[in-house]
DNA sequence: GCCCATTACTTGGCCGGCCAAGGTAAAGTT
DNA sequence: AACTTTACCTTGGCCGGCCAAGTAATGGGC
């Protein structure tokens, strides 16, 4: 066999392994899986609305919200204020938002969802409910609601310690 | 009230809403809610080895399996081709990755960890350990199994039609 | 042997997301 | 009033991830 000499090309560290076993939480791996598929799953519902996935969330707060100041919808949605500003330029230039400057604070920004995007705002809406009713396919009422609770147990760990969670406010 | 020439900036489609109500499906909010703190979390306890989250995802597939094409590789992570490529790229940079051409087919690579990566994978292990515990903690044994339960339930159910689902192996 | 479909990977572009650093304006201190 | 801190946002850079298009090699049909 001359792939025998390929032999330096071994694991290395498989001495190290019990065997398959680099593999850590179940828990957190599946979260992962999941989580992906499901931004996935998002994200073809949303294609043909013109929006990319994270983008619905931003629209879901303003229609909610009105007019904001973007720092308040910052905190809202809990991210990064760079992250948002980029959406918030790629939403208006697709004209789904406008911004104009805050008048009381001269530093601040507005932000406002266009009237265009109302029109997406029932597709958004049923894009979420199909999202919802594909994801939970097959778990009773119960099950849902159990999921539901566990989610909310493990979101709340995951915020402690990692500061800033929308849920302090 | 001078404000009130901007009543122009009203929320637009406030009239289409029911209060407070374009949030759609509550276990697909809580999922990406929680799929991104899981994410940030793992990000801190994996920025200290000097890797980004998702590669060690990749990486402990590689210990786990030695020396594999990269198409395997592609098609057991379920990821994009292009994904692949690019992290490898990098993890060959830092030196946690070998690569080289498969010599029965000059089409495909093959991937393995270096030695120097061997280093890591304690720490990755208990960095995931940690983690899953922290997503866990106050969790008795049977809601996490239960939660582990479920996901697998919802990545079955995400997974049909999506197509590709590594499970499907 | 030749041609075409399939497979394997790369490149470039784009988006969400992060961090770090910068600039401007408001608020607090002295 | 002048100075310092704090808040608000932007820019640039980087990574994971996707898609679309492109190159190169393999393999199947004829």
């Amino acid at each position: 066999m001359d792939i025998d000499s390929a032999a330096a090309a071994e694991p290395a560290c498989t001495e190290l392994l019990t065997p398959g076993a680099a593999r850590g939480g179940p828990v957190s791996h599946a979260l992962s899986r999941v989580a992906r598929l499901h931004r996935i799953a998002a994200g073809r519902l949303l294609k043909d609305l013109g929006l990319y996935p994270g983008q619905e969330h931003l629209m879901m707060h303003l229609w909610d919200s009105g007019a904001v100041r973007q720092a308040d919808l910052i905190k809202a949605m809990d991210l990064d204020p760079s992250t948002v500003t980029k959406m918030l330029q790629r939403l208006e230039q697709t004209g789904y938002v406008r911004r104009r400057p805050d008048p009381d604070d001269r530093r601040a920004v507005l932000v406002e969802a266009t009237d265009g995007s109302c029109s997406l705002l029932t597709d958004v809406r049923s894009a979420w409910a199909s999202l919802e009713e594909h994801t939970l396919a097959g778990l009773d009422p119960a099950e849902r609601a159990e999921l539901a609770r566990l989610l909310g147990k493990v979101e709340g760990n995951l915020c402690q310690e990692t500061a800033g969670c929308p849920g302090t406010l």
